[in-house]
RNA sequence: UGGCGAGUGGCCUAACGGUAAGGCACCUGACUCUGGAUCAGGGGAUUGAAGGUUCGAAUCCUUCCUCGCCAGCCA
């Protein structure tokens, strides 16, 4: 997994653009209904977080910063069988490099295994829950359907007594997997089929990832979440639109059971990309399959992917933050995530010569062993960041695509006779061109204007192209890694077969490009400009002489718009 | 089909009865030692449809259409 580190926290006082569920809570500001805010985070730790629990997390930590409130990191691990400890520690750590804090309030579910216990024979004391004896095949085959009602179970009218008996027995681990469950008593013929005596309870024997073996039973999501929220006196427990059906359930244990708070359930749409698989399910095949390099691969929508691929935490928070919170079902196009990303690192991200499809050129007039360093700005937007000497000597790469031997129309670079720019080092003029027997370029000659030095000619010539350039004997030999996105539909999740969609181009492994020397120290993790391609990070894979980058963005490319239009 | 929810330019999102706003994308131009960045400008929406209420409707009412979610002992 890519190194982790914490970022700076996220802007407590960004202007926040209002939604729907932030205007409930200042209402109830307002009112007087409640006074702290306090939200939740819930992942169920059974696999890393991705763009769409960004959304949740900047939604639940933002509104609990902008209010003054708390935000509570609570882990849903009522399913042993999924969930582990190397996810629960991946999402702390995820949200960590977000920005985002929960202090002390760090909680499970599985803490609170002993109350919901307690609160489940209550429901069995006052009649609205019973044990049934009845096969997991039999629940559902008495379940109904979307337009019939369901049949009640034959054990629905047992005894409170013996409910008690058989639950505790339960407990006990008398019973075996599947064998026995503990259901609400509310409604067989309900329109919402989730009020249909709902599962509250399954027997586990499986051993927990934080209780151990302490318990043989496990509550169901639905009937820990609530309580769950309402104990920590959570005001509004936000989630997606898919838990809207359960909401009705939400509500009728909050009011069955003597609960210390009464927390509110609102939803929003999750969030969909284009060209991207979203759901964990799917994210594990592609993991499982080998179809990427693992969770962290560079063009996984994950956090930890994204971290690898060099999107800035920043950069992601502006993203969600741009996006907004709604109800209408999404699907947002990559460019908004890869603008709100380039926007940041333009910003922030040093600049660097990186040449990675190189072509020689020698400057015949140059005298031979001469090394000159020149200084370039390491970030032109930010004058802060300083300069670097970077060193120019009389063989140089530049990029094969720099350099036409029969310039196209609008190609404004170095073709024969035609005088460029080096970067921030002179004005060069290309007199002749060297090919291999194939016909094939292979070395470029050219002169360069001793008065240019530094990039301006006293005379005030203004070549229409300025070309980087690294110099040959002080080259760093890399491989680079080009990404682009895995999937070549728009919606591959409306597909049959997402995997036959799968762009084989998505990773493009280019080795032999030649960088600048600075970027050999360069930490793991970094991420910096490669002048006029785009920006790049130092990927885990490098080794010391061997450094390896990944692609984060290109720079935005209207020279390829114009090609691409012929 | 039962229940619930949602439909606003290509994509997001706002407008909370007062005459459709913003971002991304797209197109022009200016500027530029990154064909980057920046700046200026532009095109593009009869707000899913049809009725109705109202001086006035994206907002309220009716009907219809389309899409999403729900029949795990997953969350």
């Amino acid at each position: 997994m890519t190194t982790q580190t914490t970022t700076e926290p996220a802007d407590a006082a960004a202007p926040e653009r209002s939604d729907f569920i932030r205007d409930i809570v200042a209402e109830d500001l307002r009112s007087g209904k409640h006074t702290t805010i306090v939200t939740r985070f819930p992942p169920e730790p059974n696999g890393y977080l991705h763009i769409g629990h960004v959304k949740a997390i900047a939604l639940d930590f933002g509104i609990a910063q902008e209010t003054g409130g708390r935000c509570h990191l609570r882990f849903d691990d009522t399913n042993p069988v999924k969930e582990e400890q190397e996810y629960i520690d991946a999402i702390e750590a995820d949200i960590r490099w977000l920005g985002f804090d929960w202090g002390e309030h760090l909680y499970f579910a599985s803490d609170y295994f002993e109350q919901l216990y307690a609160w489940a024979v209550e429901l069995i004391r006052t009649g609205l829950a019973y044990v049934d004896d009845q096969s997991a095949e039999e629940i559902r085959a008495t379940r109904g359907t979307l337009t019939e009602p369901g049949v009640a179970s034959p054990w629905r009218d047992r005894s409170v007594e013996e409910n008690l008996d058989l639950f505790a027995r339960m407990r006990a681990g008398e019973f075996p997997d599947g064998s026995r469950v503990l259901r609400a008593r509310i409604d067989m013929a309900s329109p919402n089929i989730n009020l249909r005596d709902p599962v509250l309870y399954r027997i586990l024997h499986t051993t927990h990832p934080r209780t151990g073996t302490d318990w043989r039973i496990y509550p169901m999501y639905d009937f820990a979440h609530g309580q769950s929220d309402a104990i920590e006196s959570v005001t509004h427990s936000l989630c997606t639109l898919e838990y809207e059906a359960h909401r009705p359930l939400y509500d009728w244990l909050l009011d069955h059971l003597p609960v210390p708070s009464r927390p509110r359930q609102i939803e929003f749409a999750r969030l969909n990309l284009t060209h991207t698989l979203m759901s964990k399910r799917a994210l594990r095949t592609l993991v499982q399959d080998g179809h990427v390099r693992g969770w962290d691969d560079p063009r996984m929508p994950t956090v930890a992917g994204m971290r690898r691929r060099g999107f800035p935490a920043q950069g992601l928070r502006d993203f969600v933050a741009m996006v907004g919170i709604a109800k209408a079902d999404n699907i947002i196009e990559v460019g908004m995530l890869e603008y709100a990303v380039r926007s940041v690192l333009n910003r922030t991200a040093q600049r660097r010569f990186a040449v990675l499809d190189p072509i020689k050129v020698v400057i015949e007039d140059y005298p031979e062993g001469q090394v000159e360093l020149m200084e370039v700005p390491n970030n032109p937007e930010d004058p802060t960041a300083g300069t670097r000497q970077v060193p120019f000597s009389r063989e140089l790469w530049i990029e094969r695509d720099d350099f036409m031997e029969e310039p196209a129309p609008k190609f404004f670079r170095l073709a024969p006779g035609r005088e460029v720019r080096l970067r921030a080092a002179y004005l060069v003029t290309c007199i002749g061109v060297i090919k291999d027997e194939s016909g094939r370029v292979v070395e470029l000659r050219c002169t360069y204007d001793p008065a240019t030095r530094g990039g301006d000619a006293p005379d005030g010539r203004r070549p229409k192209a300025t070309l980087h350039w690294v110099s040959a004997a002080h080259a760093v030999p890399a491989e680079v890694r080009l990404y682009g996105h895995l999937f070549r539909s728009a919606d591959p999740g409306a597909l049959d077969d997402p995997i036959a969609d799968i762009d084989p181009e998505s990773e493009r492994v280019l080795t032999g490009c030649q960088l600048e020397g600075s970027l050999a120290e360069l930490p793991v993790g970094e991420t910096v400009q490669f002048e006029r391609l785009g920006y790049f990070c130092k990927d885990p894979d490098s080794a010391s002489g061997a450094p390896v980058f990944d692609r984060t963005v290109t720079l935005k490319d209207t020279w390829a718009k114009v090609q691409a239009r012929g």
